[in-house]
DNA sequence: AGTGATCAGATTTTT
DNA sequence: TCTGATCACT
């Protein structure tokens, strides 16, 4: 273990063993970025630190753990254990669950997510007598998430004249207002949203010094990954948290920025080097990961964007082959291209099915690909989509362990009062609501004095209120004495949650049902999962509360897949960040797709969009193929579409153009759709780019599929005893095969003699 | 109060 | 196309 610096390039070294200080590391895709964090904190342990004293912080939470996986092995899984390590959201959940009673909260305090906030805003707006279509809820709650992700508070939005003056103009003069009691309703039901989990640290360490500055003390050394992607209220609580000690490392490529329509600021790594005047900085420029034909297609693409750190990424790996444009007449043909493409190269080059991505700007365009991949039998996984604790039943039963846990969560309590129903409606629920907000209590202290409140609310009704209440009750009485499973099935069953799904038979009915047997199982898993050691001396159970704080933040991203068989993986790009397949196929390269419709405004979104194009192509290690369909259905309508700027923005020697099945180098320009690319160039105000017709005679340095002029078979078609011909040798005999994927080769007799021919070079034809 | 039918709105990306 | 919200009917 002496030896891991052994295993660093130069830049990569230094990188590592310059731990005092603030350091910048510029790491360009497929550069080591996760490798260099890693090697980073093994060898901070290794020399002694003490992982309490490390923090890391990572964009998923799969990230962290695959990272403390390999530190673990580095190091030993002793020290990898204790570090802190995970996304902001979930380590400052974390402080705040420990520090709650500085702000005033609980600290079992819910965590609202999109869904939950936006059905508050809804009956927010609602309550104010505001119309819900003026006055849309995302709308509104996206003014709030970038003021809370500027640290701007309420009093701040209220006096802030540019904020208050931009909401007149565009009609809405109440979204102040409307902030106001959003947050005070959070507050109300012990309640934070995302943005609040950060946007409180700050308050915290703001208001409350020992308390900062024990975290100071304890986080000797920190380190940030994706930095680019990080928003002002995180860049400002690295640079509290950090200020001590200065022992800051941050990782991140400008480049490879794609998350500025929610808060993160690229200005962050300008910031970082105004605030540390000894910073040093140190480029990651080698790329490992993709070919030289990727690495240069890509630089060719991000070289369009204005802003950007100069930066040369380069590789040592081989040229590689082109990056295939395929069009497609319409979505469906584009789905059947690329999951032929897969089945092909699945087959030739012998690779599991892993292997493969499919990367696409909209979860909306999956349908089309999965439809596709399964008329060929082709496993997949879908990423992101309804994530499964979005779906209702989930959220359902979820809601019953929320509201257990934290009696004043009101959008749980709203959420399943009713459901499974229980003869609460909504007549009901609206008395309860007003006398609530009438004596400034909580929904459930007015379930708790329905006796003394005078409710129009009759007795049968108000009966069934006591016993829901009760039954919550009892859940909340049981909350320490069971473990987090056995409480479940309690919940499950008694609230008739369980048998209502069971009756449904219908195949979604079952699906719902298969759903709650996961999560319940999931459940299992995590109070069977292991304990530390003081927690099993304690004989301490692992409570629903406990798993509920687990899993508030968890994402699809986190989720591992149950079955291990290699499957292709479909994903928005966004989601794609972070990882590699040696097979990548973007998908739905339109305009107005990619880039959205919504970017084309601004340069700055549009530079975004570029960067997002970027991150598609690196995540590629040896083929990349692009596609765009010429028709698209898009709100169940049928829209034309022209293909991207993007493609163009590519040059040309790295790239292989398309072609229909019978085609001929003669007709090519005309027959290649010439007409809807010079559209596309207009829109895109680009210069002209020269003629397609030159591509064939750059393609001599590639290992090129066999084009269709020569005819050639596809290498796994050719079977022992068949009849083949070669360019050359004429025809002959296939004697013998051996190898796989690219290596195949075959034993052929000509009337000449017997070759071995590698048929990836030889183009050999089934006669 | 509960149920079913009809209609509008959404889709850019997500911790 | 799909989801949710609302409305009318029972």
């Amino acid at each position: 273990m002496e030896n891991i610096l052994q295993e660093l390039n130069d830049k990569q070294r230094e990188a590592v063993i310059k731990t005092e200080g603030p350091l910048m590391v510029v790491a360009g895709a497929g550069s080591g970025k996760t490798r260099v964090l890693t090697y980073r904190i093994a060898y901070l342990l290794q020399n002694g630190v003490d992982p309490f004293h490390i923090l890391s912080l990572t964009f998923t939470n799969k990230a962290a753990r695959e990272m403390k996986g390999r530190i673990g092995k580095l190091v030993g899984w002793s020290g990898a254990r204790s570090l802190w390590m995970g996304t902001f959201h979930s380590i400052f959940a974390r402080i705040l669950r420990i520090e709650s009673n500085h702000l005033g909260f609980p600290s079992n305090f819910t965590i609202y997510d999109t869904d939950d906030s936006k059905s508050l805003m809804k009956s927010i707006v609602k309550s104010q007598n505001l119309d819900p279509k003026i006055y849309l809820a995302s709308f509104v709650l996206s003014r709030i998430s970038s003021a809370k992700n500027n640290l701007i508070s309420v009093k701040a939005y209220k006096e802030n004249t540019e904020l208050t003056n931009q909401d007149k103009s565009t009609g809405r003069p109440q979204i102040a207002m409307l902030y106001e009691l959003y947050q005070r309703k959070l507050f109300q039901s012990a309640a934070m949203d995302f943005d609040d989990l950060l946007f409180k640290i700050n308050v915290l360490f703001r208001d409350h010094p020992s308390v900062l500055h024990k975290y100071q003390q304890k986080f000797k050394y920190i380190l940030v990954d994706e930095y680019q992607d990080t928003n002002f209220s995180q860049y400002l609580i690295v640079k509290k948290l950090a200020a001590n000690n200065e022992n800051v490392c941050v990782v991140g490529d400008d480049a490879q920025s794609i998350y500025a329509f929610r808060g993160a600021n690229i200005e962050n790594i300008i910031n970082f080097q105004k605030d540390y005047p000894s910073l040093v900085t140190v480029k990651l420029e080698q790329n490992y990961r993709s070919t030289q034909n990727i690495v240069n297609a890509a630089n060719t693409v991000i070289h369009n964007n204005k802003s950007q750190i100069f930066k040369k990424v380069w590789t040592e790996n081989p040229i590689g082959e082109k990056i295939k444009l395929l069009r497609a007449s319409s979505d469906r043909e584009e789905g059947n291209m690329v999951a032929h493409q897969i089945f092909q190269d699945h087959r030739n080059e012998q690779v599991a099915l892993d292997a493969f991505a499919v990367l696409y700007r909209t979860n909306a365009q999956s349908r089309s690909i999965e439809e596709a991949l399964r008329k060929l039998n082709l496993p997949y996984r879908i990423f992101g989509g309804l994530s499964f604790y979005k779906r209702k039943e989930i959220k359902d039963l979820l809601a019953y362990f929320r509201l257990s846990i934290n009696l004043t969560d009101e959008e749980a309590l709203k959420r399943i009062i009713n459901y499974p129903a229980r003869g609460i409606g909504k007549t009901t629920l609206d008395k309860i609501q007003i006398a609530s907000a009438k004596n400034a209590i909580p929904i459930w202290e007015v379930l708790m004095q329905i006796n003394d409140l005078s409710l129009e609310i009759n007795s049968g009704t108000r009966n069934r209120l006591k016993e829901f209440a009760n039954m919550i009750s009892s859940f909340r009485a049981q909350m320490s004495k069971l473990n987090a499973y056995d409480l479940a099935q309690e919940i499950g069953k008694s609230t008739g949650l369980l048998s209502e799904l069971y009756k449904d038979k219908t195949p979604e009915g079952v699906g719902r049902f298969e759903n709650i047997e996961e999560l319940m199982s999931g459940i299992k898993e995590f109070v069977e999962s292991e304990v530390t050691e003081t927690e099993l001396h304690e004989q301490k159970l692992r409570t629903l509360d406990e798993y509920m704080q687990d899993i508030a933040l968890l994402t699809d991203a986190d989720e591992n897949d149950k079955d291990d068989k290699p499957k292709v993986s479909l994903m928005t790009i966004h989601q794609a960040k972070g990882l590699e397949f040696p097979f990548v196929h973007i998908v739905g390269v339109e305009e107005n797709l990619f880039p959205s419709m919504m970017s084309l405004q601004s340069r700055a979104d549009l530079e975004e969009e570029r960067r997002l194009f970027y991150v598609a192509l690196t995540r590629a290690e040896r083929k990349v193929s692009i596609s765009y369909a010429e028709t698209r259905y898009k709100w169940g309508k049928l829209d034309f579409c022209e293909p991207s700027r993007f493609i163009d923005e590519i040059e040309e020697q790295y790239m292989d153009m398309p072609r229909k099945p019978n085609f001929t180098f003669d007709n090519r320009s005309k027959t290649m759709g010439g007409g809807i690319r010079i559209k596309a160039r207009t829109v895109s105000e680009k210069p002209k780019r020269t003629s397609y017709k030159k591509i064939e005679s750059t393609t001599s340095n590639v290992v090129n599929r066999p084009t269709s002029s020569h005819q050639a078979s596809n290498p796994d078609d050719i079977q022992i005893g068949m009849q083949v011909e070669h360019q050359r040798f004429g025809k002959g005999e296939v004697l013998q095969m051996e190898g796989v994927g690219s290596n195949k080769k075959a034993k052929v007799k000509f009337k000449d003699g017997t070759k071995q021919l590698i048929l990836r070079f030889a183009r050999l034809r089934v006669v």
